[in-house]
This record gives structure tokens, C-alpha cells and sequence, in this order.
DNA sequence: ATGCCAAATTGTCTTTTAGACACTTTCAAA
DNA sequence: TTTGAAAGTGTCTAAAAGACAATTTGGCAT
């Protein structure tokens, strides 16, 4: 069965997918989050992480490419697992619930929810709102401060999940577009651990790696010294790990 | 609502919580499963990790401490998330149908399930077997080579996530008793990264961090020289924690 | 009492990595 | 040509990782 064969009354609803979508901008960490556009009573208008109900015969994983792709069009990324959330009252509170019954069959069923996480080249996608997101927008990690259901929640243990997996593989590249610059990268693992990096330590080591390769470029039409273009190695990457390597922390 | 007064039909036929139980004997890592007792035609009678369907009302992470206890008697324990799978074929093996018919109100049905694991003194328990368990048995983690519907699978992801988890948090000392020694420790820790590990540059390390109190007992009984035992001291590893150190790993 | 076995215990040297630290270079724009 | 702004670069020190072997101490057998 494929997508547009489906109908909604093969949805599962009980069980959902949500989407940490993380973006670079070069100077912070952004998250793709919907507006659900809500003027009802005196309930806040709360932004939401994009995430649907799965279908019934759909493997999770392939529900959260799915959803992501249909709420924002992006897909072939690097999608990673944060949890499953399921406390019962995540789908409790008054403003949700108004919300839910607008678009649900079943709006009052519990929902457990896996969370994803990923991370995406900010350039590549300019968000458009889909189906029930009114916008979808690009907020600053550091601006958000309450989200719908239990998002904030999930965003939280997703940040974490990110800390800890780039101290293994180095994911981050997945934000950066094909040709960067070294004070780029950089930027992205200072905002990344949320503290600064001394500049020549962290050149001396991401080189050391041997992951990356100059492309022999500059930069073009900057106003100071242009930088140099880099390249992830995926070939040199693989080589280092294929020998069990997984010190790529800062 | 409490455990006693609910029914059979407040269960959540669609979601469920598996454990994967870690238990260490001086020797290797065991896992705690359940043997279903199959005589069943011509499938093989395969074990299974120890999980069930939660309550309808029930927080995920109450259900796995529930069901942990249910099944085994163990609680107050250690226990973390591996993650959600939700395989839309994960209860599909003929095998593991057959079985479920013999236990379910709704044998079908698709089952999505939060894993967790768990560490435990193994010494601390002897398992029973309860329920739809016929047997409950710690089986060597090297001797385990399948198991019932996606188990085997679940298995490798926790095993990966303790593998991580024990780098940055030391909750080896969960496998261990009260008191233990060095060499236990030691061989512990060689059992879950599955690598020799140098016994005087291990020592040195493990002893720099100054999270062990030496009791000042000797061992007793042991055709040589006895060794010291130790314990895990809780307040200087809080200590520790608080400045943001993790680097526990070997 | 003596000797033996088995595991516990201990330290040094070398190599690698982390961390602190400041000046020069290069381009664009004024 | 001057200036501003970020790029780029090297050394020294301290800490950690890794390799490596002899001695100690109890129980047990003789």
C-alpha cells in the first residue's frame, strides 16, 4: 500500500510520529515548528513540532520520512530516533484538545508519540505550511520557550540525543551545505554544546581527522579575508570508523 | 487507578513495554527471558524478552516498571528507554502468532512497543516464572543467537545503548553487588565493551575518579590472595557530575 | 612447616591529546 | 591607501592513554 492509496480511516489513532527538525543558519541552531493558527477563547497560541498519525501498516520510521515529507517537503535526510513519549496526559491540556478536535476522528484517544529527530541544510528548504499547519517557520533554538502537547519536552531530550551522538559520528556535516568553511563548522559545534570552542584547538583537531577536503576554493565577495572551502570526506569518514574510531567530541 | 482494580479490557491492545534485563555473574552479561513453553507443530520454541501490553491510563515508563515487576519481582531498579519499534511485521512470525492467540484478547492486533533495560544485581534474584511465562531464566548474552518476534533486534539496540550510557554515567555499578571488587569491576566493564581492557591502566583510571570508598574488608575464602572490597560512593560522584564531568568510558 | 598456585596489587616510561594563548594575512570597501 | 573584519597559523604545558612485569598474599596440598 502507498501513500496516496490511503485513507485517513487506515490511520492509526493511537500512535503518531513528531519531528525535531533541526537547521543551521550559520549563526544558531533553528527548529522547524508549525503554527496551528488558533484564535479560539483565551487559550495561547502555541507553536507545535510537525507530527502526525501513523498508518496502520506503516513502519515507523517510514511514517516519520513520510510525515515529514508531507508537512515540509523535505526528505532523504538523516533521521534518528529520540524515544517514545507516552504519558497519558500529553494530549491533555485544554489548548491542544480544542485543536486535536478539529482535525481528528478521534480526538480524544491517548497518543503515544516516537520522536525523531533531524538535521537538515537550512538553504535547501524554504518551510511551507501543509495540511493542517497553518505557517511552518524556521524559530531559534534559544527562543523557544513553551511548545504545544508535550514538544518542549521531546525538543529537550532531542537536543540532548544530538550532544551525545556528535561526540560519535560527525552528523553535523548534515546541517552544513556541500561547500563550507572551517569558522562555519566551528560556529555549529559551539552552538551545538552550547559553549565556545577555542578556534585553533578545534582546526587543529576536526584536521587531524582527516575527514575533510580542501576544495581549493574561496569564499567570494566577503569583506575580510575569504576562507577556504571545505568538503566532508565520506570515503576518509569511512575508513576511520571502519577501525572502531568514534572520537569526534569536543 | 492502582494495579489491583484494573481488568483485562483496560489494556492497550496496540502498545507495548519489552525489557531487556542485563544481569552480570563475575563471569559475562546474562539476559533475563521467558521461555513460552511452545509445543506447538513444527515452529521453534523461542524465547522472548519479559513485556506486555500496557494500561490504557498507564505512563509508559510506569508500564515498563510494572510489567518488569510482574513479571520478574524485581523492582526499584535502573531502567532506561531503548526506544520505540514499531515494525508493522514485528508480531507477524508464525511462530510467535500461534502464541499470541493462546494470550490476547486481540491476537492481530499491531503492536507498536517501548523498550527498556534494565540492570540488576543478579544475586538480588532468582527469576520466577510468572503469568504466560512458563520459565524465566538468565541466559548468557554470547549464547543468544534469536529470540521471538523483533527481540533479537531490540537486544542489539540496548546493548549498543549501555554501551554508551556506561561512558558517560557509571551505572555498571547497578550489575554489581553492595560490595565488589576491582577485578569484578574490571571484568565488568570488558564484558559490556566487549574488549580487553589493561588491568593496571584500568585501576589507575577508575581509582583517579574517586568515586570507590575501600571498605577496608578483605574477601574470604578464595584459594589466593584475597582482594579488597568496594563500594560505589554515591555523594562524590555527585560531586563529580555537578561540574558537567563525564568521561567514564574506557 | 614448606612449597605451590592463583589472583591481587603496584609504578614507570612513552605517546597522544587537550588546553591555553596572540599575531599576521588577505580581501573588500571607504 | 587605509581600515575593518574575519581567516589562518604554532608552541608550550599539562593531562590522559597506553604499553609493559615483578612482587605479594592467602589457601591448599604435601
Amino acid at each position: 500500500m502507498v501513500g496516496n492509496t490511503r485513507k485517513k480511516t487506515d490511520l492509526n489513532p493511537n500512535n503518531s510520529v513528531d519531528c525535531v527538525i533541526f537547521g543551521f543558519d550559520f549563526e544558531q541552531i533553528n527548529v522547524l515548528l508549525i503554527d496551528r493558527g488558533q484564535n479560539l477563547g483565551n487559550s495561547k497560541n502555541l507553536r507545535a513540532l510537525p507530527g502526525n498519525l501513523i498508518y496502520e501498516d506503516e513502519d515507523l520510521d517510514q511514517a516519520a520520512y513520510r510525515v515529514l515529507e508531507e508537512l515540509t517537503g523535505i526528505k532523504d535526510i538523516y533521521l534518528e530516533q529520540v524515544g517514545a513519549f507516552g504519558n497519558p496526559n500529553r494530549v491533555n491540556k485544554e489548548s491542544d484538545r480544542e485543536w486535536l478536535k478539529s482535525i481528528r476522528d478521534e480526538p480524544n484517544a491517548r497518543v503515544i508519540t516516537a520522536a525523531y529527530y533531524s538535521l537538515v541544510k537550512i538553504d535547501d528548504f524554504v518551510p511551507k505550511a501543509h495540511s493542517f499547519a497553518k505557517k511552518a517557520e524556521w524559530i531559534p533554538l534559544t527562543e523557544i520557550e513553551e511548545l504545544a502537547f508535550d514538544h518542549f519536552e521531546i525538543l529537550q531530550v532531542a537536543k540532548e540525543k544530538l550532544k551525545q551522538k556528535i561526540k560519535i559520528q560527525p552528523i553535523g556535516f548534515n546541517l552544513l551545505p556541500e561547500k563550507f568553511t572551517l569558522s562555519q563548522l566551528h560556529k555549529l559545534y559551539e552552538c551545538i554544546f552550547e559553549k565556545p570552542l577555542d578556534k585553533r584547538n578545534f582546526r587543529r583537531k576536526i584536521q587531524k581527522l582527516n575527514i575533510l577536503t580542501n576544495l581549493k576554493e574561496k569564499q567570494r565577495g566577503v569583506p575580510h579575508k575569504p576562507s577556504q572551502l571545505y568538503k566532508f570526506n565520506e570515503e576518509n569518514y569511512q575508513l576511520l570508523t571502519q577501525n572502531g574510531y568514534d572520537n569526534f567530541g569536543f
